[in-house]
DNA sequence: GTTTTACTACGATTTTTATCGTACATTTGT
DNA sequence: ACAAATGTACGATAAAAATCGTAGTAAAAC
């Protein structure tokens, strides 16, 4: 069996993720720079902790000269609908309705989103009335 | 000043600002007992968390004779919403529209609570238009 | 062909969180 | 009075995550 230990992701490393499946295969050194403005951080410590992602089978990298250029495994549905689900349970007590509510009172979105999310519920309502 | 950190609860501090958010002011027993069934924990650990959570402000207690009862200082609203902000930013950009269609998607509330949350979404929008 | 530069490797340390064990103190039952 | 039960206090340890420093290597510049 492969090195899959299945382990989400920790903040750190998120954040590594999420310039991986924005931007495509990077270098250390593309993702220190980014990273490096938000909170200053030392290269290594980035490097350090993508080499840890690679054993735990989150990344996977070539070698493109001397540099390597490492590349998002897991996929970023997947691994955000792991978050969510863990998070919606530890948060909301499991009530998705809960979390929805507050995530658009708290950051509502403009009015052509809201219109696409009513059309989203409305899909959701036929899909279920039609099932089976 | 008080001794406000304000620095969020950890997964293990929000399960049992969960029970008392939900049951009321309780005794490190009875929290100890609502959580060792899903995970069995030493009695003391529990202890040790929830003084800890009181020294960060997030609890207070009152003395029942011999016993401790805790209550939480901390609102449970307040609360989510900032756990919900900075989960929002790390795993989903920071669009809402895209974690609301996700958490429906993973966990599609039942008729009555979609015919709810159109509802709202319809307050939200009629509030944007009239806001000014 | 040296020196500088750009990278990687990896051990070590620090920080944070979680967990536990032991020592005490106060009731409570006998 | 005293033994058993019921709590608390708190240092210590373990475990996990984040961060850093030093050493080494290979290519590029001079």
């Amino acid at each position: 069996m492969k090195n899959k230990s299945n382990t989400p992701p920790t903040a750190s490393e998120l954040a590594i993720l999420q310039l991986l499946w924005t931007k495509g295969p990077l270098s250390v050194k593309d993702v220190h720079e980014a990273l490096d403005h938000d909170k200053p951080v030392v290269y290594t410590t980035i490097l350090k902790t993508m080499q840890v992602m690679m054993e735990r089978g989150m990344l996977d990298r070539s070698s493109e000269g001397r540099k390597h250029i490492y590349r998002a495994v897991i996929a970023q549905t997947a691994t955000q609908d792991k978050l969510l689900d863990s998070f919606l349970d530890k948060t909301f007590g499991g009530s998705a309705k809960k979390l929805v509510m507050r995530a658009l009172g708290q950051h509502t979105p403009d009015a052509k989103e809201l219109k696409e999310l009513k059309a989203y519920i409305d899909s959701l309502e036929t899909s279920k009335k039609t099932k089976k």
